[in-house]
DNA sequence: AAGACAATTTAGAATAGTTCTAAAACTTGA
DNA sequence: TCAAGTTTTAGAACTATTCTAAATTGTCTT
């Protein structure tokens, strides 16, 4: 478990230093955090797990190390209408998302699995199209995720 | 003019009363931005104009009667993931956005213009869509709206 | 292995948007 | 007109995030 942790941490030390971040102790901790371990987390909730697993982490390296995750492309900052605070998402392939009204959890949606089709006519050019389907999850007891709607 | 706006407030005190809100001469200058003249305001924006044709509104109020037309169904707050403060929108019925991102202009979007068709399987059940469209305006320079993407 | 220079981290101040608080000013109805 | 309830107000408080300036750490050179 040690070891897998290790080897966890070196593995995302190399992705830091190859994305060409400076792998310090905090990056590498935060980097491992939510790249590997978190779900949609807010910087709150990195923070409040580093207290847990790292000795010392002050807000500002908090946001740093983010924002730098975000510029080097190892991750994006969504901010959604429900909440105030930013989410960091580790899946950098487009997709949408899916938001379980009761519960407040957010749920990755395959683009493949909604059809998108503006038909703007020829005065604009589009570059993205973000969607967020709002709804509840009828049966959140069945454990794994489906095909279409899968928790990250 | 000073007849028609009159005539304008009017109607907007009696859109507040049969909505279950007080007419207060704060409030129907509020209203008055918001449902008739304004574009997609912020409460800032709200703010600014009442302070040039209002002899004096608080921030606490423009906030409380935004909430309160909310609360009332006359307008719908929405935020937006590349700005922080919540735009209002007059526009009740279902609708999508498009952002021109060299400007930063919202324009409101016929949801038959675009097709969402989620497959997320049974186990879901959907409430609500939400589809911001970003992109660029090719030729602002006409100046109607098109069919299809309409400044409001 | 020491010294210098740059990079990183830190605590706390600052900022933006919004809500809260408690007091003052209005309305309303009897 | 007076009490009771509502609304408005200034300013404090709050949340999420960024900034600042000082302290710490790391790296390079020799």
């Amino acid at each position: 478990m040690s070891r897998n942790k290790e080897r966890g941490m070196h593995k995302v030390a190399e992705i830091l230093r190859s994305a060409g971040i400076r792998p310090t102790a905090q990056r590498i901790a935060i980097a491992q955090y939510v790249l590997r371990e978190a779900d949609h987390p807010t910087a709150e909730d990195v923070k409040a797990h580093l207290d847990r697993v790292f000795p010392m982490v002050s807000t500002a390296t908090v946001y740093n190390t983010l924002n730098a995750l975000v510029e080097h492309g190892l991750i994006r900052a969504i901010k959604f209408p429900h909440a105030d605070a930013a989410i960091y998402d580790q899946k950098m392939h487009h997709h949408y998302h899916f938001l379980d009204e009761p519960s407040g959890r957010l749920y990755d949606v395959d683009p493949a699995d909604v059809q998108v089709k503006p038909q703007l006519g020829a005065t604009c050019e589009i570059t993205e199209v973000d969607v967020l389907i709002r709804g509840r999850l009828i049966d959140p007891g069945l454990s794994g995720p489906s095909t279409t709607v899968s928790p990250t």
